[in-house]
DNA sequence: GGAACCATGTAAAGTGTTACATGATTTT
DNA sequence: AAAATCATGTAACACTTTACATGGTTCC
């Protein structure tokens, strides 16, 4: 339900296609919201039928033309309302990874080693991501559009993605200690 | 299409009823991954129909009369090789809260506070729950069962819950002390 | 007397992924 | 010469949720 009001977050800050919303999407909200393009696109479709966003076509050169979105008046309502609408509980999430951890309790020591030091060097390039190309990546966009406040919600939450990266990261470390004494 | 892997992982350690694995998955692999009994009960059939798990009813006085599933050799070699096929990667998660908080740099500060105090109540609770139910949860079905090596994955996957919530909890009090900062 | 538990399911709707389809320009 | 980027979309399939449907037993 939500891919909807990533869109008209994005699109209440300025305008965009729909390309460029996957692209900011895959830099910014990435870790706890995604989407592909062919979500993307018949998404801002229905959005604009339901008159929350409206769009124009512009014409280019040497590119293929792009449908410029922007948010509307009602837009804007309709995410002010989902705004205020609390979160009361911790929503679950699905991590095949630790599905399979989980159950590996009758493999041999072995393939559950090659599991969590593969997970291992999976979250670090993660925590390298979100430091180093996360991180200058929100402060760019504060530099560029002067939007201090959206920055440092920006930057809030890929603070708390880097702590729990570095959180998982330790454990994982823990976990191979734990696992390398095993029979 | 890990709802059947979940089900015949949990089926593995011994046979159990629908009723049964959707009360286990509440208490265990609840936070990683979660579904409801009327996605449960159509995947058991499917998964009967496909060789990997075989049932009986067993008729019951004053209870409405229970399937027990039980894992095939086939179903055993079906979750062997999905344990043995690597996750690479990070899987991005979906986080509405989180989603929320990024997109609300332009609300009053007192609309932010709000949503963030909500969130640290349920991170909070979800704490509680993690050492209060789930850890004695594990060592009990370790206690009966004897399930040792079972018994230390489990754990290994709820202490990497635990350290995550206190991660987040920590989190939201330093972003609620930055917010309250705010103008 | 009402709520929660035990126990099973189906049908419809909603959400998300994979595959298909096109085609010029720019970078390696 | 191949791969990536820009740019848009559709169709089919897979997965998940919500709502509906039933009915006895046990706890408060």
């Amino acid at each position: 339900m939500s891919i909807r009001h990533t869109l008209l977050g994005f699109l209440n800050l300025r305008p965009r296609t729909g390309y460029e919303l996957k692209k900011l999407m895959d830099r910014s909200t990435q870790a706890f919201w995604h989407a592909r393009l062919s979500q993307i696109y018949p998404t801002l479709k229905v959005l604009e039928a339901e008159g929350l966003i409206a769009s124009r076509v512009e014409p280019q050169v040497g590119k293929p033309d792009r449908r410029v979105y922007r948010i509307t008046a009602q837009g804007r309502v309709e995410l002010l309302e989902w705004l205020a609408e609390p979160v009361a509980h911790v929503e679950p999430g699905k991590s095949t990874a630790l599905l399979k951890l989980f159950f590996s309790g009758f493999l041999e020591r072995e393939q559950i080693l090659t599991h969590l030091r593969r997970q291992l060097d999976a979250h670090r390039a993660e925590l390298a991501r979100l430091r180093d190309e996360i991180a200058p990546m929100v402060a760019a966009v504060v530099a560029e559009t002067g939007l201090k406040r959206e920055g440092m919600m920006w930057e809030l939450v890929r603070e708390l993605g880097e702590r729990c990266e570095r959180t998982t990261v330790n454990w994982l470390e823990d976990a191979i200690r734990e696992a390398e004494r095993l029979a």
